[in-house]
DNA sequence: TTGTAAGCGTTATCAT
DNA sequence: ATGATAACGCTTACAA
């Protein structure tokens, strides 16, 4: 490993001025820029990170902390920031909180201590504790996570997406739509998503069936009993994620309703589980992967925070169809 | 900010004191180290890992690559690698390769000048090159290959494991058996995988029956058509990822077979897709988070290096059954 | 048991 | 346009 010495001695010129070349700044003629860049060809150089970051208190370390490293909408939103990051330049430091948010603590000092550019939460809010852990000098923002309270954040609106896709389902000419929602006090955005399924559903004059799951697959099956045990001639289901929507498609079937013919289910997300089922699943989409781009982007420039609205879409797929005649 | 500074002149002793404190050394009396801890959570002080690095050349800092981050497998072993990770103490640094290992030299080399301790590549060889860009001093592992060569690695038996999951159908009864394997010129485990099959039927003296296609979900359909093509009585097919086993067993109920009636599905990893058809399918596991943790653990003890084999195991669900009496 | 001092490799300030 | 020099915050001989 060849230092910034070592560099210097070799083209003859001193440290500083091989900084100069490096960074490009000023200060220099063109003749000892081509000997510094040749000496760094030749001799193979690298900035060691490490000691600029210690010299200039800043490293190209991006934060990333998200409940869960494997879930399927985290990696997609992970994936999207890490295209960012390594288009400009930065590295990833990736963190678990866990569910109950319990690592974060340690996450953040040790962000803090790396002097991270920036820190990305996926699906999760910025507490004036994270505010407070991370210092006044390394911006932070949260991804898929619609906050009202107007802090730095990347998402869609989902009061407004669960509004649409309720409303797509009534355009069928569904009357009967229940919903499989989502725990509020563990997931952030399940209040905002039933909020709009209620507006839907009032405007049109339609009684609202509800119940709880936990976002996961394993919850689909049992929220679709309860819903049905509400009323048994729902027409149609829409679940608040792709789990469980993919769950409702597969209890329905094995229950012997077909889907979409008897029964129509949406989902919310569209994550990759949307299109292994049969009938694929219709959704309200997400642009996850543009989510995490967008919000790196966003805290690199570090101004114009506040909230991005991204947009929802629904995506019509095999699992909806207007209602069948009855009588 | 406290300093190593601050809390030495705080406790009334030297920075080189505070230091062995801190890092648990010898050379320091009860009562200094009582002082020193004081003055620490006074000034709630935290080390600097930058500067530690800098002079000790070497971070708790694991490299993790992957060729995709959204990748349901990667996914899974990322998660082990991570809980792993914080057991330790270690901040794990996320990199993309890209399918054809494009953007890898470049990580490698982030990796090397923020003096990281360790490197886990999921699903990618270490090859020569790779070896020579980390230098000498930073220990590499590869995860869910199984490599051949001797060189460190945590896979199961990709080989063993085919060969089981054909026996597996084969004593089930079904002797016309298709395998839809994977591409060897892009994904290293399809030729051990297909090399598995080729050996369990040969010594059941079946004939085998197979195509290529490329792991993803989107290649099954495509795959399960040209195995039909070339015998339409097969009771079973075998695909190599869950993906397109998935894909297969949608793809023959739309066709209007049965699954399992008709024919039997098998897939490989037993990632969460597998439990999100239905039926749901029977599969060749791989224990892939508990392949990330071990992978970390093995990296950091730094000896006993070389491969260490996983135990696969057959996870029998709906998607498989004996096949049907025929004339 | 404790302190002094010299780096680790870089950047920034101040001369020249 | 260029160079000397002093940090950045830590660890580690070496001394005491």
């Amino acid at each position: 490993m060849a230092t910034i010495r070592d560099v210097a001695r070799h083209a003859g010129v001193s440290p500083a001025t091989v900084s100069r070349v490096v960074n490009g700044l000023v200060g220099y003629s063109d003749a000892t820029r081509t000997r510094v860049e040749q000496a760094v060809n030749a001799l193979d150089y690298e900035t060691d990170y490490l000691a600029r970051g210690l010299k200039t208190r800043q490293t190209s370390v991006i934060g990333v902390l998200a409940p869960m490293v494997s879930d399927a909408l985290a990696s997609q939103v992970m994936q999207g920031i890490e295209i960012a990051a390594q288009e400009g330049g930065y590295a990833v430091m990736l963190g678990r909180t866990g569910v109950k948010s319990t690592f974060i603590a340690s996450y953040l000092r040790t962000l803090r201590t790396y002097r991270a550019a920036g820190v990305v939460l996926i699906s999760a809010v910025i507490t004036p504790e994270i505010r407070q852990l991370l210092g006044p000098n390394i911006p932070v923002i949260s991804v898929a996570i619609s906050d009202k309270s107007g802090s730095p954040a990347v998402a869609i609106d989902d009061e407004k997406a669960a509004y649409d896709a309720t409303r797509y389902l009534l355009g069928l000419g569904h009357r009967r739509i229940g919903l499989l929602a989502g725990d509020p006090s563990s997931i952030y955005v399940a209040k905002p998503r039933s909020q709009g399924y209620m507006r839907a559903m009032t405007e049109a004059r339609c009684i609202p069936v509800t119940t709880t799951g936990t976002f996961f697959y394993e919850s689909g099956a049992q929220g679709l009993g309860e819903l049905l045990a509400q009323d048994p001639a729902l027409t149609a289901i829409f679940a608040v994620s792709d789990e469980m929507g993919v769950a409702v498609v597969n209890e329905l079937q094995r229950l012997g309703r077909r889907v979409p013919e008897d029964v129509s289910v949406l989902g919310f997300d569209d994550t990759s589980t949307a299109r292994h089922v049969q009938p694929t699943l219709s959704t309200m989409a997400q642009p996850l992967e543009e989510m995490g781009r967008t919000a790196v982007t966003k805290l690199l420039r570090a101004r114009n925070l506040g909230p991005k609205v991204m947009p929802h879409r629904l995506v019509e797929r095999g699992s909806t169809a207007p209602p069948r005649r009855t009588s």
